[in-house]
DNA sequence: CGCCCGCTTGATCGTCATCAAGGGCGGTGG
DNA sequence: CCACCGCCCTTGATGACGATCAAGCGGGCG
């Protein structure tokens, strides 16, 4: 396994870590631990606790929690570059969620005396984290905005524009970061509903579907596109 | 008017500011600024920037946003002692909701100069900072989670819970902490629904109901009590 | 070739929102 | 002290959205 990373290099990608001093890399990278995931394992349980947070180096991370009923949400997919678990660090409490590969997945594991010492040299990294935790915050606030105020249509089509990513016009092609009920969950559907809303959306032209592969045709009219079946005209035909 | 308020005292009071020295009490002191509001009154608009963030002293703010048909989503009542909008401060960002004083309110608005400055003289206010902004982040997280896997039952018996605070035997009585219709939306509930459900609640011997007085009968009772009109024996009769 | 898994499609059901009145309580004014 | 009004809250009837249950489909991989 030649496929060794070069541990610093990765902190020093990460725009958490983008103005650290090296001294301070360096000594982050003293107390980080590489740890592998294969597809489908658990990296902790809910009500874990945790002493440290992970970036995700290569692969994805799912973090969700279940229903007594067994029933899953997925509250967010973690990819290459972003990190997770600094909240639960921070708090000292137990884990609100639990972990789990979607994919083989390549991590680094931060402990906290590292991030404290860091915050403690620069206050600026203290700034930085301040401001990723805002941004996650911020995240949370826009779920509970569409969850509570949004018809599954409109969260769909907000997520699709999300992904589609800047608003240009002509179609745009991407691919869908997980499998289908990994997004419904996602969205808080079932893969039933999503499946018939992304049917309907391509059945009024608005994109069109091929497995994991959407193709936005036209950005503007799908933001438009808010709820309305037989909006005007043709109820026959 | 000799309600003047003494603003080191009330600042050395908050959880945030525990420990911190009194000379940088002083300096946060001499950047905060007084803000009186009337009841309904709109302190921010939704898209707004913060330049600081608010303590509330005395009353009650309403964070909410709404959407485009006009519903009102409150996403948190904040009270005294406790802040808002450090996220939107440390981000840099137009705030996702708005804030309304529920009642005439009296609050703290402290500039982010003064907390950078704090952040860099004592890391050990950066810790807090960074534990607050993850305490908020879980509370948000267990919203999710409510929305996600609870029925309107479980989410206001839990509510109920929360307010009647440590587990014990035994009927306890307190006021609910804002209008029905406030605390509804908060729930994620229309107005009806919450009568309805604190109506049925009443008839099964759980709670009293007397305006905004309610009695928890039996919390463990009540926490048991989890979705199920009829659930032992007697289906018939 | 055949199986399995992820996805789709259809039929039905429940929960909760919506629409529409009807109380009750407090406040104000006669 | 009583009458009136407005505001919350309640209560009832109805409907829609999305979940659930139950098959079918298709494609990748052994």
């Amino acid at each position: 396994m030649d496929k060794q990373i070069n541990i610093g290099r990765v902190l020093t990608n990460l725009p958490l870590f983008q103005q650290l001093r090296q001294s301070e890399i360096v000594s982050l990278a003293a107390v980080a631990r590489e740890v592998g995931l294969s597809k489908g394992q658990i990296l902790f349980q809910k009500g874990a606790p945790l002493d440290g947070f992970y970036v995700v180096v290569q692969g994805q991370i799912k973090l969700a929690f279940s229903s007594p009923q067994g029933n899953e949400k997925v509250v967010s997919i973690v990819g290459p570059g972003q990190s997770f678990g600094e909240a639960v660090m921070f708090m000292e409490k137990p884990c609100p969620v639990f972990a789990q590969a979607l994919e083989d997945t390549h991590l680094l594991y931060l402990a906290k005396q590292g991030i404290f010492a860091a915050i403690d040299h620069d206050s600026a990294f203290a700034r930085r984290m301040l401001a990723g935790l805002s941004m996650r915050l911020h995240g949370l606030i826009r779920d509970v905005e569409d969850y509570s105020l949004r018809s599954s249509t409109q969260r769909v089509i907000g997520f699709l524009l999300q992904l589609a990513g800047t608003p240009v016009s002509g179609p745009i092609e991407f691919r869908l970061p997980a499998s289908k009920h990994i997004i419904a969950s996602r969205l808080n559907l079932t893969p039933e509903t999503l499946s018939r809303i992304l049917h309907s959306l391509s059945e009024s032209g608005q994109i069109a579907v091929k497995g994991q592969r959407i193709t936005v045709l036209d950005m503007v009219g799908l933001r438009q596109f808010d709820d309305l079946p037989y909006p005007p005209c043709a109820k026959d035909g």
